[in-house]
RNA sequence: GCGAUCGUAGCUCAGUUGGUUAGAGCGCCGGUUUGUGGUACCGGAGGUCGGGGGUUCGAGACCCCUCGAUCGCCCCA
């Protein structure tokens, strides 16, 4: 199979094409046209960055930052690094481009991520993401906004059954750090107890032991304090607000205090919408609020929120599609109306026609194949007992006036 | 980074306890038949059995290494 001399793709690369890459557009088309209902602004932005726009933001000790980056030097000697995720390079052009002048700032993107992981369902090296952020804005209102737009896009996905929206304050900044402080004492007290990954984690990441999955761990992870007993007035106020508004939308949400992010720019408010039908990649969207972002990189300080979805697990969750038929087949059965065939295809495409020509191969077999394309009409050029034959034929029972008066229209019709 | 399963034509797969020139269906190309029709039949092209090494008289089958895929752990979207 893999034959020799021919190059193979990379790990974790995947070529999409056919029903994959119907899926992967209806995705990124729907999110396209959702992002417009809630007057998102697109934003093309680079692959690469500085590696010290990602490896400062994201915190040095996160494993994405630690062992996940594809990072290189350039020619120059710069160290460069493939995003692995959207949100610091959005940060760092709005700095760049002064982009404050248009705050708050509603915009979206999408395309190609990188990490260094081991391969496996619905995870890969270059994989893709849906974001939107709203930069800027420090009201709860903001957070509510997009937690409702990801709600419809996921609806109009049809994928909503089976998700659901998981919600957690993260507080302000002195509420995280007393909080942190407090589980890590916790953890301290039953260091021995814990799986050897958790007291990895203590050292690395302590959030994290909150959602392990180790049996073990649950009681201790149980047992631990919750953020509310931290949360300053200011934050709860604040986390209070946002449910609210998400009553008022009509969303549905559960509260799951034990939901951490793993990137150290998050603050209060911090989500992921999840699905128990991917296996273990069962988180399909996720986000929150990073108000100290833009200030760490240098900038003012400037409040923050927004996810990012990863688009082929939401692929993999939509229905099989329908894909658009083909409008007309036009196929030369005699190599005598083989140039006729042409003009004719050429006056239906720019007739906005979809269309294709079936005038190669053996002439007893062109017109098989183009039923094989199951299109909406099939054209015949023939010649019958030294008479020029044509015809077009529904394949199904609808008409269409305007392929009928295209093909009636014999200007492509020689002699 | 760790563990498990898998890897035979373009695609989906068979290949019996290791035994002569490796098979089928679909697809592709050609022919005959039919003759306004996704027909039937015949023929053809296409495989260093993922790659490398080993065991054996003999390996697609067994062993080791390697690459890749899949599913967990981890991480995350």
């Amino acid at each position: 199979m893999a034959k020799h001399n021919i190059p193979s793709a990379i790990r974790g690369t995947q070529d999409i094409f056919g029903e994959d890459q119907e899926r992967f557009g209806h995705v990124v088309e729907t999110f396209d046209r959702v992002r417009r209902l809630y007057n998102f602004k697109r934003a093309e932005l680079p692959v690469f960055e500085a590696t010290g726009v990602f490896a400062r933001s994201l915190g040095e000790s996160t494993d994405v930052v630690s062992k996940e980056m594809y990072s290189f030097e350039d020619r120059s000697g710069d160290s460069l690094t493939l995003r692995p995720e959207f949100t610091a390079g959005i940060a760092r052009a709005y700095l760049t481009n002064g982009w404050q002048q248009h705050a708050p700032l509603k915009l979206a993107t999408h395309g190609p991520l990188f990490r260094y992981e081991r391969p496996q369902k619905g995870r890969y090296r270059q994989f893709h993401q849906i974001d939107a952020e709203i930069i800027g804005a420090a009201e709860p209102q903001a957070d509510v906004e997009l937690l409702v737009m990801a709600d419809q896009l996921l609806k109009e996905l049809g994928i909503d059954q089976g998700v659901t929206l998981q919600l957690n304050t993260l507080g302000d900044s002195a509420t995280r750090a007393a909080w942190r402080t407090a589980l890590v004492d916790h953890f301290e007290k039953h260091k021995g107890e814990l799986s050897e990954d958790s007291q990895n984690r203590l050292e690395t990441n302590p959030l994290r032991i909150l959602d392990s999955k180790e049996a073990q761990d649950r009681p201790i992870a149980d047992s631990a304090p919750d953020i509310d007993e931290f949360l300053s007035d200011d934050a709860a106020a604040f986390f209070a607000s946002v449910t609210s508004g998400l009553n008022a939308a009509n969303v549905a949400w559960q509260r799951n205090s034990r939901l951490v992010r793993g990137l150290d720019y998050y603050r209060h408010t911090a989500f992921e919408f999840v699905t128990d039908r991917l296996g273990a990649q069962g988180t399909v969207l996720g986000g929150g609020r990073y108000d100290g972002l833009i200030q760490n990189m240098g900038g003012p300080a400037t409040p923050a929120v927004g996810w990012a979805a990863g688009i082929e697990r939401l692929a993999m969750l939509v229905d099989t599609l329908q894909t658009p038929k083909l409008d007309v087949a036009v196929v030369a059965e005699n190599r005598d109306r083989e140039s006729e065939a042409m003009a004719l295809v050429s006056q239906l495409r720019r007739g906005g026609v979809s269309t294709e020509i079936f005038a190669t191969g053996s002439p007893k077999k062109r017109y098989n194949r183009a039923v094989k394309t199951s299109p909406r009409f099939i054209a015949s050029l023939d010649v019958r007992d030294g008479e020029k034959t044509q015809g077009l034929s529904a394949q199904g029972d609808e008409a269409d006036d305007r392929i009928t008066s295209l093909f009636d229209n014999r200007a492509w019709l020689k002699g």
